[in-house]
DNA sequence: GTGACACTAGACCGCGCGGTCAAGACTGGT
DNA sequence: ACCAGTCTTGACCGCGCGGTCTAGTGTCAC
């Protein structure tokens, strides 16, 4: 698409974007029509395609917008934190937070793993994701901090177990972010780091 | 739906259920249509609405199947086993090898949970695996062989861990299942293990 | 005030979908 | 041999979808 946008423009569009994120994510992409989402607005249709040329473009920009939010937000939380072992926990702790804040984004992620179509534009996001935190993680092991093992796996395993986590106790049960946050944490450096540790008495 | 079936009509819906569930997987539900899932069989269309009431019925179905099946599977694994650890780490193999030997069933799942109308009975299942799992988790506790923490959250790090790794180094990497299995038990245990655990050295 | 263009309305279109149905073929028990 | 009931065929239906298009209206630069 690509239009020049006035300010009244930009705000249709973020606004059309907003209310189809919603509703996607309630009740499946499919399932939700482009008349539903223009009458949810009360404008016509004539509006959609004027910032979109199909439903599916509409997907993919907010998949893509949500994608590069999050990476923001993690750029931002672990800026000018040296130690590697902190910036993956203060990573964790983001993405939870981010989890909290937007909650219809984990929906509109399945979805998107589940067509054709949709996956390689998720894949890509999430490789790009998924190197960021793998470097933060090959850098704690060669700093001798997390046990030397394979570093894509220990990655994929916190990434594992924060976004369960994260659908689970803060998507689907309401807890606050830092309390799941604290418990990811922990749950993840017992299983990656190196010192020692004093058992919890037998 | 429930008809009473001769041998060939077993088989009949075996044929639908294991093709439709391929082709959910590759392609999504909402793009799999009924024409396209009796014409891959070479069948008219009646012989799918003798089956299953709609679509959607056949789709439960799929769903109900294979999680009776990883279910079965992971008792038969644990069958016989006493130590409440070894029955999570066998657990945990179990399921990899399941989902390596399934993998289309994945897919199936993250779609089912972004419809308002597949969640419930995905849920209703998952609930009864995440519990099955959880008792095991709480007799570990008991016997110290597990730190004390909450154990839902023990429990689903676990989930998301295994699922996780499942999908990213089975799935999409096509690793074979018990290395990852390997990585993800000892991911787990050092994690989750009250025993002491020598350093990696720095 | 006027022209240019960003924006909006909503009737309309064709297609392909999920689902139906009437007619008949196959199969096994008796 | 026959019948009851399982199984199969494929033309058909109506609906609702994504998408189009025309006739506008709002807005701002000059």
């Amino acid at each position: 698409m690509a239009r020049r946008l006035t300010p009244r423009g930009k705000e249709r569009r973020s606004q059309l974007m907003a209310f189809a994120a919603e509703r996607f994510a309630e009740n499946g992409y499919h399932t939700t029509s482009v008349a539903e989402i223009v009458e949810g607005l009360g404008v016509g249709k004539g509006v959609f395609y004027w910032y979109f040329s199909s439903k599916e473009e509409l997907f993919l920009e907010i998949l893509k917008d949500a994608q590069q939010d999050l990476r923001r937000t993690q750029r931002q939380a672990i800026d000018g934190i040296e130690d590697p072992v902190e910036r993956i926990t203060s990573g964790i702790r983001a993405s939870l937070q981010w989890s909290a804040d937007h909650r219809h984004y984990h929906s509109l992620v399945q979805f998107a793993a589940t067509e054709e179509r949709f996956a390689p534009a998720l894949r890509k996001g999430q490789e790009v994701a998924a190197r960021d935190a793998m470097r933060h993680v090959s850098d704690a092991i060669a700093a001798g901090a997390v046990r030397d093992a394979d570093p894509a796996l220990i990655t994929h395993g916190i990434l594992g177990i924060t976004t369960h986590l994260a659908r689970v106790f803060i998507h689907d049960l309401g807890k606050p972010a830092d309390e799941v946050a604290d418990a990811a944490v922990a749950f993840v450096l017992d299983g990656v780091l190196a010192a020692d540790r004093q058992p919890t008495a037998a």
